[in-house]
RNA sequence: GCCGGGAUGGCGGAACUGGCAGACGCAGCGGACUCAAAAUCCGCCGAUCGCAAGGUCAUGGGGGUUCGAUUCCCCCUCCCGGCACCA
């Protein structure tokens, strides 16, 4: 009794007690996963997650991005290829900031305390990273100072650059916000907070010079989820079109470029239409107090809206000047007007208005009885159109629609006139083609404590200055007193803002801002391959060893921001001649979110699960093999506790199996396990021992199929589950002896790499318990054996008009005929057919048959 | 409005190139073991009619192609995500 008891508590599956001690055993011990050396002659894999910010605690998401990259990571390993598995911290940023005020922590401190603790729980986790050799912190001197190197090569090529201009602002971070840190109107980190529009000037990258490499490029990455390449191909936003120029009348010096990706249309122009910040607007508005006050109106609602949020139900309207404009086209006087739904900061800040052929410009004049002009008609009107025809206006057209009542060009196609007109435009010199883009520059400046200082230097005689490369870094201060009231605080500590000019040695003032944190996210996945180097960013030969990344694993939230940014950087990396590839990453996998009670698992909606609670209660390997095995990687996530807590029972399950299997594994010499000896052998299996090694070769191939791209890891553990189930089941029918020995050693060695990749504790536990030696990642993938994952009997679904009447038992290799003959010898389905005629009878090979009767 | 992704039992999901719809798990029900419970093991588990054998209906809705459609085509509804007066 009391044996029994002893042997059942000794079977028991204690994660608590195995899970420390593997991860003790790793830490102390990285060569167990680290890479090897690059010429190692083993095919290289970059396997990549996306950075987290250390907010201090690790989230469901991150343990499910983890736990889809740790899996990759662990296969490849087994499967032989050198893989570059790191991790780091995107550690600059403002809740750093925003804890200083709150508990007067110096955010260094906070950073970097938080960092020790997701580390420990990330190691808790068992996942394979190589903290020693590759771990990199965004906020530690020895990195961002090539964030100040990089800026620098760029301020020298002109891809940095100051300017004023409207920026957005947000006035809970108390700083300037990129364009794609802006989600309609409100700011990305305050959801509840909008973001205003000040006047400042700012540092800026030319992301606009590679505008036109970054949207092709999207077209050469097939390894790249297409809703992420649409929402930048969206982001991007290039239109190709024409710019004219329109002269004002009774104002030779006054010109009015217009853009327009419809110039065919040009003769069908009835109005021009400006924006109420236009340059012209405003000197208009200095001798037109009417005008001004419109325009004033205008630019309060639109403040107005914005402040409500929704910008975009603002009725259309506008105002005339009461000014003229003459089309260059046909020498035609059209009026000026102020419209309040024209972009400033789009094209020209400027449109030419063809109300026959815009859906805006239609709605717009009718409200003001503007003329409508139609100057296009359907290709199948033969382009005889007077006018006179009811078609519905606005027609916006297509290529082979046909111009009329348009000078020279009348008769000829859209598509054609587009090229002929702007041409025309250039060689008359009041126009030419060109391409305009919604992209903008990317404004990098921040009013804040916590990021990189911008390297520059303002002097009054020579205005501005980089700081020399052999200056570098310019440390962040550390002692600094943070406060709530915004500006930046560096600006009030004298000892850093006052400086000498580097180039004429006399009194200077530092930059005061600091960098947009995205800055370091932009290329620290080439700072792993080489993270501890003093003299460089990176090696480049190190680099272009690992790059680009094989497999980069995140969330879809980045789409438009760091992987926008990090395709920007490294295009310019290319360009300095760091690196030799233009794209980062040749695949990327956006995981879905975890969703608990219907909505994403976040703190504000109080819906978070902590993975630390989940490990004590189950254990890490449960937690992460649930995160995997509840949705298929690319859909969002039910989390369901119940669902770890069946993992968790199916991982003892597997544990006491093996366990209760492992002195027989053992007495099995090792090496036989797969070998033509035991292959042989298996020839001669009774029937429950041949379909068990059935299954597990199925089940090998399946997971190793999976591996390379389908991802359905729910679908690979599912098969594990099916394996563990018919192993359990055969086992006592089977007859003892050395082949039923032989078989089961088999299987459970098997299982056991297979769980590798899922349950990493628990499968370094039992491959020690089945008495095998070395470290699991360096074992060999399983292979499947084609021949003994086949089966020898199929079962074979009898239609009978197209529904299922039985389901027969034949051989595998049976051809199309026996397949029939062995059917209509059934006598269920004799008793379907009698009295009717067989039209036709459909035998697909090894599928089905179906009999059509009438 | 445009673009992308979805909709399958009580729930998460499976069915990969058109071929047995509901694998695997969760929840539930029944049983074994137990003084009892937990744990474990075994069985059942889409709806409906039927004592049963078996039948009928069923993959958001409606059409179509096909011997055969969750899968392909057309139309529609709803949900999620992105962009949105971009000229």
């Amino acid at each position: 009794m009391q044996e029994i008891e002893q042997a059942e508590r000794q079977a028991r599956y204690n994660p608590a007690e195995i899970e420390p001690k593997w991860q003790a055993r790793w830490d102390a011990d990285p060569a167990l996963y680290r890479a090897e050396e690059h010429d190692s002659g083993k095919p290289k894999f970059y396997c990549l997650e996306m950075l987290p910010y250390p907010s201090g605690q690790l989230h469901m998401g991150h343990v499910r991005n983890y736990a889809i990259g740790d899996a990759l990571a662990r296969y490849m390993w087994m499967r032989g290829y050198n893989v570059l598995h790191p991790m780091g911290w995107d550690a600059f940023g403002l809740p750093a900031e925003n804890a200083a005020i709150k508990n007067n922590t110096p955010p260094r401190e906070w950073t970097l305390s938080n960092i020790t603790a997701m580390r420990k729980q990330m190691r808790r986790m068992g996942l394979s990273y190589d903290w020693a050799g590759t771990e990199v912190t965004t906020c530690l001197p020895e990195y961002y100072r090539w964030n100040q190197w990089f800026f620098l090569k760029m301020f020298e090529r002109g891809l940095a650059y100051r300017k004023s201009s409207k920026v957005n602002w947000c006035p809970k971070c108390c700083t300037v916000l990129a364009n794609e840190q802006v989600i309609n109107g409100y700011c990305w980190r305050h959801e509840d907070t909008l973001v205003e529009q000040r006047e400042l000037e700012q540092w800026f990258l030319r992301i606009t010079k590679y505008a036109d490499e970054l949207l092709d490029g999207l077209d050469n990455l097939p390894g790249w989820p297409e809703k992420v390449r649409t929402m930048q191909r969206n982001w991007i936003g290039r239109s190709e079109g024409a710019e004219v120029e329109f002269s004002v009348r009774d104002a030779a010096d006054q010109k009015i470029p217009v853009f327009t990706t419809r110039v065919d249309t040009i003769f069908g122009a009835t109005s021009i239409q400006l924006a109420p910040e236009h340059a012209l607007v405003r000197v208009w508005a200095t001798q037109d107090a009417e005008l001004a006050r419109s325009v004033e109106t205008m630019l309060a609602e639109q403040q107005a809206a914005r402040e409500s949020g929704d910008i975009g139900a603002i009725e259309k309207h506008g105002v005339a000047t009461g000014r003229h404009a003459v089309n260059p086209f046909n020498g035609q006087t059209l009026p000026i007007w102020v419209a309040n739904y024209i972009l400033a900061d789009y094209g020209t800040g400027a449109i030419m208005s063809v109300p026959a052929h815009d859906e805006r410009d239609f709605e717009f004049a009718v409200k003001y009885s503007l003329p409508t002009k139609r100057v296009v008609a359907p290709a199948n009107s033969g382009g005889t159109d007077d006018n006179s025809d009811d078609l519905a206006l606005p027609y916006t057209g297509e290529d082979e629609a046909v111009l009329v009542d348009s000078g020279q060009w009348t008769g000829h196609s859209s598509l054609e006139a587009q090229d002929e007109m702007g041409r025309f435009a250039e060689e008359q010199g009041f126009g030419k083609r060109t391409t305009t883009f919604r992209l903008k520059d990317w404004g990098v400046s921040r009013q804040r404590y916590w990021g990189t200082p911008i390297p520059m230097v303002y002097c009054e005689k020579d205005g501005i200055v980089p700081v020399p490369e052999a200056q570098l870094p310019v440390l962040l201060p550390e002692k600094i007193e943070i406060t709530q009231e915004g500006g930046s605080p560096l600006a009030k500590l004298p000892g850093f803002v006052d400086t000498t000019c580097p180039k004429c040695g006399g009194p200077a003032r530092r930059e005061t801002d600091t960098m947009d944190t995205f800055v370091d996210s932009s290329w620290y996945f080439y700072r792993y391959t080489d993270a501890h180097n003093a003299n460089a960013p990176f090696d480049s030969a190190k680099a272009n060893y690992w790059f680009p990344i094989d497999q980069y694993i995140g969330g879809v939230e980045h789409a438009i921001l760091h992987l926008i940014y990090s395709r920007f950087w490294t295009k310019v990396m290319r360009d300095l001649g760091l690196i030799a590839n233009g794209e980062p990453a040749e695949r990327l996998f956006t995981q879905g979110m975890v969703i608990k009670d219907g909505a994403k698992m976040s703190k504000s909606k109080g819906n978070v699960v902590s993975p630390d609670d989940m490990i004590a209660r189950y254990g890490a390997d449960a937690t992460r093999m649930y995160a995997l095995f509840a949705a298929p990687p690319d859909r969002d996530l039910e989390w369901q506790e119940e669902g770890v807590a069946g993992i968790s029972r199916f991982l003892a399950r597997v544990y006491r199996l093996v366990m209760k299997f492992a002195p027989a594994v053992r007495s099995v010499k090792t090496g036989a396990h797969g070998d033509e000896i035991a292959r042989a052998a298996f020839a001669a299996q009774t029937p429950a021992g041949a379909a068990l090694l059935r299954t597990l070769h199925q089940t090998i191939a399946k997971i190793s199929e999976d591996f390379s791209g389908r991802w359905h890891f729910n679908t690979c553990i599912a098969a594990i589950m099916i394996l563990v189930n018919e192993m359990a089941a055969a086992e006592p029918k089977m007859e003892s002896g050395a082949i039923a020995t032989i078989t089961i050693a088999e299987t459970v060695c098997t299982l056991v790499l297979l769980l590798a990749p899922f349950a990493p504790f628990m499968a370094a536990e039992l491959w020690v318990e089945i008495g095998e030696e070395g470290a699991l990642l360096r074992q060999p993938w399983p292979v499947a054996d084609a021949e003994l994952a086949r089966e020898s009997e199929i079962e074979v679904p009898v239609q009978v008009n197209g529904k299922l009447v039985i389901v027969v038992k034949l051989a595998a290799g049976a051809d199309e005929e026996a397949m029939k003959s062995a059917v209509l010898a059934d006598e269920r389905v004799a008793a379907r057919i009698t009295g009717k005629t067989v039209l036709k009878t459909i035998v697909v090979k090894g599928k089905l048959v179906n009999l059509v009767v009438k």
